[in-house]
DNA sequence: AGTTATTTTTAGATTGGGCTAAATTTATTG
DNA sequence: CAATAAATTTAGCCCAATCTAAAAATAACT
C-alpha cells in the first residue's frame, strides 16, 4: 500500500499520542499535533480509514489497524536510524537531528534502511535515547526510571529525555549534560520538588521539577 | 527562495538537456525527460519563471537564469553526493543507488550536504564517474575520452559510463567491468566499429560500438 | 507561397492536502 | 434535564501538480 508523507505523518502522529494517552487519539489532538485545522484531519482520517490504517468512526476517536501500527513503527525505525547516523557519524548535536531526521524518514526504500541499520552496528538507542524498533517492528525494553524517582545519595546515569525541543536539549548542552552523562544527587528540595546535583566532581547543579521529570536514568 | 520537489526537478532536466544539447531545453523535451504531458510542463514553466528560475518566452525555448542554475547544480551536488554514499558507505552497487539519490537529493539542508561532503572525504567523482560540483558549484575536469576513440594497444582505464541504465550496468558487472578497471584494446573491427578487449589477462571481450561510446576512459 | 505537420499553449477537469465558516453531535453543568 | 460549551464534521473554497482535448503558433514540404 503506498503512503504519502503526510499520511505517514499522520499515522505516526496517532502512534504517539495513543501512545503517550495510551488509549485512542482524537481530532483535535491529532490537529494540535501536526499542526492542521481539525477539518483537515477529519479529511484525512477518512482516507487512512479507506486505506484500511486506522479504525474511524464519527465522533469517536481513531485507533490503528495492524497494519497502520506497522507502518507507524517502521517510520519511527526510520527516523530513529537516521538520527542515529547525523550524530555518530555526521557529529550532529543533538538537538540538530530531529528535523533533519523528518525529511529523511521518508525516504522510500527497505533495503536502505536495513543496510543502514547495520552500517551502523544495529543501534538499539537513539541520540535521545529513544528505542529503535528493529527490522521486525520490536522494541528493546530497558530498565530506566525517571529522575524524580531518584534518592539523595543515588548514583545515576542519563539514558533518555522525555523532552526533545532544542531549547531545552541546549539548556542541557550548557550544565554539561549528556547522554551517559553520570551524576549524583546530592539532595532533594521538598518545596519545589527541585534537585542538587553533582556532574563533574566540581560544580554542584540544581535541576527543577519539571526538568527532574524529564530526564530519564539508571541508578549505577 | 523555497522550491518544491518537483520545481527542482524540472530544473535538472533543463540544465541537463541544456547541457547535453548545449541549447536551450524544449517543451516537448523536457516532457519526455521527467515524463509528463507537454501541458503540464508549460504550466511549470510559467511558475518557474515567475520564480526567475529560467528565462521563458513562449514558443521559444527556455534556459536557466543564474540562480536556476546554482539551484540545479546544487541539486546535482546533492544527488551524487548521496550516490557516494550509499555505494561506499552502504554498499549499494552502481546500478541501485540512482533511484535513492532521486529521493535524498531534495533533503532540504546545506548543513547536511556540506557535512555528508566531509564525511565522504570531499570526493570529485560519483559511483559513475560524473563530476561533483563542490560547495561553490564547481565542477572538476578531468582528461577523458570515449573508448571508441581509442587505439588497438592502447591500455585504458575506465573512468565513467554515458549511460545510467540498471540493465546496462548489470551487463557490464557481468563482463567484470566497472569504474578504475583496467584493460587492453586488442582489435578494432571496421565493419563494426566492435572492439576486442583483453581485461583479466584471461578472457577477451567484444564491445560494440554503443558500448564503446558509452564508456569514458584515459590512456595509462 | 501555401498547405500540412509539429510543437506549444490554452481551456477545463481532477486529486491530494490544506483552509474557514457553519452545522451537527457529544460533553458539561446549573 | 435543559441549556450552554466543546469537539467534530460538513460545505465550500484554494493551490500545486497533473491530465486530455482543442486552439494557436512555428516549422517543414511540395
Ligand atoms: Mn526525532
Ligand atoms: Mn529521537
Ligand atoms: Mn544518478
Ligand atoms: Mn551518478
Amino acid at each position: 500500500m503506498h503512503l504519502s508523507n503526510t499520511e505517514e505523518n499522520y499515522l505516526k502522529a496517532i502512534y504517539k499520542i495513543a501512545e503517550r494517552k495510551n488509549k485512542s487519539a482524537s481530532t483535535n489532538t491529532i490537529a494540535k499535533y501536526i499542526g492542521t485545522a481539525p477539518a483537515s484531519v477529519t479529511d484525512m482520517l477518512k482516507r487512512l480509514a479507506g486505506k484500511q490504517m486506522i479504525n474511524y468512526e464519527r465522533y469517536k476517536g481513531v485507533t490503528l489497524t495492524t497494519i497502520g501500527g506497522r507502518e507507524a513503527t517502521q517510520l519511527i525505525r526510520r527516523h530513529r536510524l537516521w538520527e542515529v547516523f547525523l550524530a555518530s557519524r555526521l557529529r550532529f548535536s543533538w538537538e540538530a537531528v530531529h528535523d533533519i531526521a523528518e525529511e529523511l524518514e521518508h525516504i522510500k526504500s527497505e533495503e536502505l534502511v536495513n543496510r543502514l541499520d547495520a552500517y551502523l552496528d544495529y543501534p538499539k538507542f537513539d541520540p535521545h535515547g529513544d528505542p529503535i524498533p528493529n527490522a521486525q517492528g520490536k522494541f528493546t525494553l530497558r530498565n530506566q526510571m525517571s529522575l524524580s524517582a531518584a534518592l539523595p545519595g543515588n548514583k545515576v546515569v542519563l539514558l533518555g529525555v522525555r523532552e526533545h525541543e532544542t531549547s531545552f536539549l541546549e539548556y542541557l548542552n550548557e550544565l554539561n549534560i549528556g547522554l551517559g552523562t553520570e551524576f549524583t544527587i546530592k539532595a532533594f528540595n521538598n518545596f519545589d520538588k527541585s534537585m542538587n546535583i553533582l556532574v563533574d566532581h566540581n560544580k554542584e547543579t540544581l535541576l527543577s521539577e519539571k526538568v527532574c521529570q524529564i530526564l530519564l536514568v539508571k541508578k549505577i
